[in-house]
DNA sequence: AATCCGATTGACAGCGCTGTCAAACGTGAA
DNA sequence: TTCACGTTTGACAGCGCTGTCAATCGGATT
């Protein structure tokens, strides 16, 4: 019913072998050859099958992306998605496709006890080309140790430590706040507020770094008491706000570590009757969604999350297979939006 | 290497098809049998292969999601992800990995002249078990066809159209909208404006007529001037929360089709110095994560996309494979936040 | 013309699993 | 005890493809 390579070697009077060739680019092909294949696949509408190649072959055409499973799983309550996966996904599968890959994704349960053997059965069971970790799993040591073992080649987004360990890309969160900071500073602003995210994530602590680097390279003097730490949340981020807002000598802008915290500030500043941005100015980190949809729209670091992906995909695909080097850095970018002005 | 049934069968003293049997809860088989197989497996930490099993037996585990090439370009330039399909996603995930199921993702070209070609040669290569249809291509006639001709089960999200084909999963619009409605008008609002999504969508069309069909039986009539169409966008919902406040009699609610349209009513309301909630109720639907984070929090309808696609995904999983209807629909919940309040 | 060599093609054996069908095993009835 | 019949297990042939290795071809070389 369906074709095969054998109805399409009949056809093209050649061996499967030879078609085999043709369709996998293999060397020493004539023409000729060729053109007799290619024809005989066109009017067969033929399209190998993908187990059979990957259960004869050395390569499955299949890319694996690991999610977390806790956070999906908290998603999923909440009701809402996850607009950093969604990018990534984006990126890896326009790479996937052009590249005749297919992507899955698996939900890893990063908090089992059984992880090691349970990812060992699954890599054992996909065969997968290529593996993208997504953070904060991207450093988790179990993981990398398996895929090592297994001897999948793997691709950490935004890892942070272990940095030699499998292949890499990542943005310069420390420059992106810093340059963020100095947005602020040449606009005019001297006392700047700022909300960190929680410690734990390397990132959180780069952006601190940025911000504080340029300051200090401004000569300006960071107000202890206009640092607070949040956890991400909205709600940390009005909680922060507030008290940051409730402070004797007021900032004239606050930069928060991300988006959603900087919404919090938003929210904190309209309940403490705080115009924004003519009486302070807000931004944040990410350029989520919302950013743009706030009032007024936030000003925001983009992480361009569907490029770190795509290159992260190449990086697995055979092209450039360990040709290359094994990380790569990718441009953020600035976007200026609406929420912060020069202070009046 | 890697264990192979061979190696389980060879350990546990049984033939191979043995194995496969209790691997496969096949029938008729002595406890001692699945005993011994079952001890060898975990020892030797066996997993089927994946391609094996979908190249020798009839089923491929294999569920795939058929998503929108053009819109997920839309999205990578616009570098922000799709909450709807990252929540869909994590249903499906959900379900496949309880069955031992994998979830692959697929770019659609649906605007592609040779779609159909294309298709066919994607479910021969694949062979997926199912396949997920998102809108608004649950509706494309070509993409229904070649699932059918195929013999591939599938289920179609959303879908408005040849409601009898394929499996479906959807919500009621018309009462979610009807309930929104009637929400406002039990507030005590009379005068409601009402931002319409596109007539394209049958989603728009059903919202729409929720909105008209509850005021109606409230004995309320609907300003034609109040209606405006928009394109689900947050700037057309600007323009036309500006051209509906911009009215001489203006309505103390209005309700936009969807929340960006209702963010982009608040950023025209802001515009204006029209106090929300207090001069003017806003409400969206779709509960995207945004609303939440908005200033006010966006009063809406939460569709519960992920509980649609996990039980989509059941649809096409073997237990209930054909046994159950082909059709269900899932509750939506109306999301009480701050935008909206009882007219001063 | 004979020889050699690289370029091109093909024959064939699996990859690891499931489906088919037959064999072995048990049970109760005769 | 013997036979019939349902239950449990195994042998074996592929599924559709790629890897290996051998065969063939077509010139260049002598």
């Amino acid at each position: 019913m369906t074709a095969t390579i054998y109805d399409v070697a009949a056809l093209a009077g050649v061996s499967i072998k030879s078609v085999s060739r043709v369709l996998n680019r293999g060397p020493n092909v004539s023409p000729k050859l060729q053109a007799k294949v290619l024809a005989a696949v066109e009017t067969l509408d033929y399209r190998p099958n993908l187990s059979a190649r990957s259960l004869a072959g050395a390569s499955s055409y299949l890319i694996a992306a690991f999610v977390d499973a806790e956070l999906t799983l908290e998603h999923w309550r909440s009701g809402r998605g996850n607009d950093y996966l969604s990018r990534l996904e984006y990126g890896a599968l326009v790479e996937c496709r052009k590249a005749g890959y297919h992507l899955m994704v698996e939900l890893v349960d990063y908090g089992s006890p059984s992880l090691e053997t349970w990812l060992l059965a699954l890599l054992r069971s996909l065969k997968p080309d290529g593996v993208l970790l997504t953070p904060p799993n991207s450093d988790d040591p179990r993981v990398l140790d398996v895929l090592e073992r297994n001897g999948t080649p793997f691709v950490r987004l935004g890892a942070e430590i272990d940095l030699d360990r499998g292949m890499r890309v990542f943005m310069d969160d420390r420059q992106a706040a810093a340059d963020m900071t100095a947005h602020l500073i040449a606009l005019g602003h001297r006392r700047i507020g700022f909300i960190a995210g929680p410690g734990s994530y390397a990132a959180s602590r780069k952006r601190r770094e940025g911000f504080e680097a340029a300051m200090a390279r401004h000569g300006l003097e960071v107000d202890p008491g206009l640092v607070v730490e949040g956890d991400f949340t909205f709600d940390s981020g009005r909680r922060a706000g507030t008290a940051i807002l409730g402070r004797p000598e007021r900032p004239t802008a606050i930069f928060a570590s991300n988006d959603d915290m900087a919404l919090g500030v938003l929210n904190a500043a309209a309940a403490l009757g705080v115009a924004t941005p003519a009486a302070l100015a807000v931004c944040g980190f990410d350029d989520t969604p919302s950013a743009m949809l706030s009032t007024p729209p936030l000003t925001t670091i983009r992480q361009p999350v569907a490029e770190m992906a795509a290159a992260a995909t190449r990086l697995l695909l055979p092209p450039s297979a360990g040709q290359q080097g094994h990380a790569e850095r990718v441009d953020y970018a600035l976007i200026d939006r609406l929420s912060t002005r020069p202070p009046s």
